[in-house]
DNA sequence: TCTGGCACTCTCTGGCACTGAGTGCCAGTC
DNA sequence: GACTGGCACTCAGTGCCAGAGAGTGCCAGA
């Protein structure tokens, strides 16, 4: 009961597919793998895989094709994740290294992640609950307005235009007082925790700008909680559309599904979760029907944390080069992480 | 020479193939359009049309499509903008009048307008240059570093770190004079403006500080700058790949084209620039090979400023309903402007 | 200048036979 | 019991052909 043998075989046709995207069959197989048995008892191996539910075939006399089973088996014990190449690393740094502010890091790094691996590329913005103040500024806007602008260590920038009920423009000191109290109590805490910090601030500050205070905590945990709202960046959707993929028809659902960013948003995060659950560097490979969300379920996704502000990982077909791709998303968000907190 | 007749088969054939994306034949015309005229008479026209270069045949016995330069004409003396319905407009104004900040402003005028028109809208964020200051902000990060924050009148914030070369943390009043100093000069200004405004200040400040002033003026002179790598977010990408869509094979370098967003926003500026010439709220149309970018040489653009600040439009097939999609644009801008600058 | 009619040209569709890759199964061998 | 070679079978894909249908160009006549 040769099992290895046929695990071999299922590596060969998994590996075959992804090449040539094309059902592949017992001779064929023979060809370009050193097997060292017959094209028959390929066959027999092939149909007892089947009868697993690890391949299938899309007709009577075509080849096989793995099944989302299938891949998840590949993934999980026929593959390693091939590291990268010594060029391809140093190629990494120095492109992620010319980044100038948040935004542009962001932007490079999808890029660079879909140009490596060919997929789409998603990546989470910096997430504000889990990282901290680096300050808070408040700025009179004109009349009874001020702007407050809650600033994060990972350089991105929230702000909030909040009527105080009061004018201002004439009292720059009351507004010092006020922003110097903030800081000294929220710089350098979790951004969660600013409801709880500032409340004994409201408690020390002047009975008269008791109102303006609280218009201001009010908006900094708005900024703080617009978490849930994170934003999410792509690049590479033209990779969908390549020739040679495989989207009949679905093509334009998916993409549909890709501008749906709060789904992206649940479908990264949670999956980075999970796979910070194991070892620090995990990634987590979700594939087709196991994706929850259902105009997603053509598809399979790789994914990361980096560092332990955000997601980001590849989107692609399920005939994709997991391997590759685990490693690309793996090295990526090594390096992403080490320039926004290191 | 009933030349007028000519023209208005020319406005039916578009008016058809628009709607039903194949080619329109002289009998398929008379069944949907009372032209008074025989099919006979029909034909003639046609090959009119045909020979001026204005609609021409797939192959020898199929209908009629409009070339760009039929579009062109169609555009500029075949079709009246369309107005939307009360109904459309109050959606849209309930649509973006819901809009929390700047970013939300954007993608939900984005989703607004790929919606409408069922194409993919594309829209630059509001430019710096021709907006002004709305305040500076200067914050100690540690060390000799100091965080310049500028925050223009659009609401949109930029911000850059600059090593002054001498530790501030302790002296509070340093900054708060630079800060107010600065202010005073550049608030109300056009960001364009900057470098000319703070010339003044630089003059007027404390030797010491000499060295810090300098490196914020650059900073925000930087900031101020960045306008050159404007951003634009795009919404409704999905469209393109819509069934009964016609793009056969060049769908993936289309999609490539979209992710250049340099090349986007010198489309969408240079386009809109041209508009303003004009009439306010002109609507400017690019169609096909007039386009001068080649991936998108298969498409059609259909844009208008903003207000002053910015310019935003639709991208889809040269075979469009241009009426609809400029009524839509036009609308969707006016709204917009009214939001962010009113 | 328009119209009806006619011949002509192409695309599209369906049917048909053929090819080739691939399968399942079976009897034989190590 | 596991593997192999061989054989019959299946089925998508291709090329070919004929017929239908849509559309055109052109011409003679009103």
């Amino acid at each position: 009961m040769s099992d290895d043998r046929r695990l071999e075989v299922l590596r060969a046709i998994v590996q075959d597919y992804v090449k040539t995207s094309e059902p592949v069959g017992s001779k064929a197989l023979l060809e370009r793998h050193r097997l060292g048995v017959s094209a028959a008892t390929v066959r027999n191996d092939m149909a007892v895989l089947e009868e697993e539910g690890l391949i299938t075939a899309p007709h009577t006399s075509a080849g096989r094709v793995p099944t989302d089973a299938g891949y998840r088996l590949f993934v999980d014990r026929l593959s390693t994740v091939k590291p990268l190449s010594r060029a391809e690393r140093t190629a990494i740094e120095q492109f992620l290294g010319g980044a100038v502010d948040l935004d542009d890091v962001v932007s490079r790094t999808t890029r660079l992640l879909s140009s490596l691996t060919q997929q789409v590329a998603v990546m989470q913005y910096p997430s504000l609950s889990r990282s901290t103040v680096r300050h808070v500024e408040l700025v009179p806007v004109g009349g009874t307005r001020l702007m407050v602008v809650l600033i994060a260590n990972t350089g991105r920038v929230e702000q909030r235009v909040v009527d105080v009920g009061r004018d201002l423009s004439g009292d720059e000191l009351a507004v010092a007082d006020l922003r110097s109290r903030i800081n000294g109590a929220a710089v350098g805490q979790l951004l969660s925790m600013i409801p709880a910090r500032l409340a004994s601030v409201l408690d020390a500050v002047p009975v008269d700008d008791r109102r303006v205070a609280e218009s201001v905590a009010a908006a900094l945990a708005d900024a703080a909680a617009a978490d849930t709202e994170e934003r999410v960046v792509l690049a590479g959707t033209a990779n969908l559309a390549r020739v040679g993929t495989d989207f009949p028809t679905s093509l334009s659902s998916v993409l549909d599904a890709l501008e749906e960013h709060v789904v992206l948003l649940r479908l990264i995060g949670g999956m980075s979760t999970l796979a910070s659950g194991e070892a620090g560097d995990a990634v987590a490979v979700s594939i087709g029907h196991e994706n929850p969300y259902e105009p997603l379920q053509t598809t399979s996704v790789v994914a990361t944390r980096y560092g332990v502000v955000g997601g980001l990982g590849v989107l692609g077909p399920t005939r994709m080069d997991y391997p590759q791709a685990m490693a690309a998303v793996r090295a990526v968000a090594h390096y992403v992480a080490e320039i926004l907190e290191g």
